[in-house]
DNA sequence: ATCAGATTGACAGCATACTTACAATATGGA
DNA sequence: TCCATATTGTAAGTATGCTGTCAATCTGAT
């Protein structure tokens, strides 16, 4: 039996193929419309993370936003070379670093998220309404359940129990 | 007036962020599923490009397949130091080096389609048949519409336009 | 014919993303 | 108590992904 021709649309219709494109695209509109204020998206979602839980570790921080550990070093180094974070010593365990926000990272997350906000509804205006609100539902399903399957799954909510803010 | 308070939200919630968790989700798919093979998904992609379009030059295969031109530099050497492709110097512009499949990297091709398919379909197998179609439908719609957002917006047909196989 | 401007591949530099390894430190159980 | 095991941050190595720049080369308008 003859096998399938191979032709470029073993790339162009390849649900891989498509996440990546989107994803690069998503990024050159993010730095577009935050260029004013020199921040990534990673950097973006270690900020809110970490103004939503001060003093979260990196090795949490990690889990929370589902960004790679050692990846997430060198971000952090940067985000705190730009003196947008500072990192103390935990007095109960040697080993780890706290992590918080400066007020100027304070600051910068309050001054970007009118570009942030614009970014996101830029990379779904091409759509009509009713289909933005449909490819996001099933993304985020689609997401959601294949979490384990991502090198890095995301940890929300138990990586927070061995912060003492729960129970 | 208030404004609004910041919560993980402005992360989880984003579109970007979406993006580009199923990006890496994509990528540890297709990595597992096509270890036995050690190629990247880009590899692949270049791959099927240079398969399908013989004797293209890097910044053609670059508009091709919407990558960036430096980027496919390394992956071109790194193709080209596994032995799976091959590059000559274009007898027509002494700039420009053509890029062709060695046998062995058309037998690699062939070989590792089965495990490429089993990836893609990994990808979309937590949702429903007709979601599935669903978000592909839209991504697909929302990648093409947002083409010239890109970096490196895809140029499939008139990239071919200079190489002599189009009028 | 010639020269200004474009194109090509290469390189340097920064930022994710992941792997493996490692030293310092914690922790739990014998 | 002591020790096997686990965790934390860090670093080195590889692979994208993008920004610049540059020399060699090509092209088109004059």
């Amino acid at each position: 039996m003859p096998s399938k021709p191979i032709t470029m649309d073993a790339v162009y219709a390849a649900p891989g193929y498509l996440f990546r494109r989107m994803q690069q695209i998503a990024v050159a509109i993010f730095v577009e419309e935050c260029r004013a204020f020199d921040l990534t998206p990673v950097q973006y979602a270690a900020l809110i993370a970490i103004h939503t839980h001060p003093g979260i570790d990196a090795t949490r921080l990690s889990a929370v936003i589902a960004f790679d550990r050692s990846t997430l070093g060198n971000v952090i180094e940067r985000l705190q070379a730009k003196k947008l974070i500072e990192r103390k010593p935990s007095p109960e365990d040697k080993r780890v670093k706290l992590l918080i926000l400066t007020k100027a990272g304070a600051a910068l997350l309050r001054e970007i998220m009118p570009s942030v906000d614009r970014a996101q509804a830029r990379m779904l205006r091409p759509l009509k309404p009713a289909d933005r609100k449909a490819l996001m539902t099933l993304l985020s399903q689609l997401v959601d359940l294949n979490n384990e399957a991502s090198r890095v799954p995301l940890r929300a909510e138990d990586a927070l129990e061995h912060l003492g803010k729960s129970p």
